[in-house]
DNA sequence: TTTATATATCAAAATAGCTAAATATATTTA
DNA sequence: TAAATATATTTAGCTATTTTGATATATAAA
């Protein structure tokens, strides 16, 4: 595993950046991720801890695992779902970190 | 300054990290974003840079300035705007790496 | 004080994203 | 192999967000 160049500037950046955080701005993936964070979890225990349609679940993991949020790997009937890539937590936790410090604000804001 | 105790689970952050990150997940603002970390700028110069409309730009910065992304100063008939919390820049950092080793399914992705 | 410039706000049209139902596929068990 | 279970995909209706145009406000210059 080679160390990636990373381009701060320029268009594919500028085009692949919102596209990343569009997958961070939905409360059932925000919630996906935080018990995937806690432990690998199959489809069902999912559906369960979030008391939403399957589709949905299976829709929402769809969209994390194409990102490279989560990765998945099948165990007989079930297909369990983790998060792998140590940054996500990283960046979830910086985000927390200033929600914390512009908590109010966040909450009253109507443009968003 | 003190250092903030952050509570990393919890109904609130649940609800507020989804809006946190919606505001990173729109084109126009990101590149507003990065024009911003790079230096202060006014709108005037934001919408030069950009090359959209006066109130398009102005309704992103009110949302990113209500939800403490950017901060401003009045400067005679000029707004100001800038970045002053460090730990957007590493977020948005951050997500840069995660997007140069995933660059190619992100871009593919059509659930997002 | 009138005019021009800079920025902000609001409402409506256009667009994009989410949810759920139906259906498809794959694996296990009977 | 048939039935049951687990997960994935597709589509359509619904909802939310973005953009734009019109208008408002505030400052500076004439």
């Amino acid at each position: 595993m080679s160390i990636q160049k990373v381009e701060l500037s320029g268009p594919l950046v500028e085009e692949l950046l919102p596209r990343f955080f569009k997958a961070l701005c939905d409360p059932t993936r925000i919630k996906i991720l935080k018990l995937l964070l806690e432990k690998e979890r199959n489809v069902s225990e999912l559906i369960s801890n979030l008391g939403i349609s399957q589709s949905n679940v299976s829709n929402h993991l769809a969209c994390l695992k194409w990102c490279g949020f989560v990765t998945s790997r099948k165990e007989g009937k079930h297909v369990y779902y983790g998060v792998t890539d140590r940054r996500i937590r990283e960046i979830i936790e910086l985000a927390t970190q200033v929600i914390a410090e512009n908590a109010e604000s966040i909450y009253s804001c109507t443009r968003i």
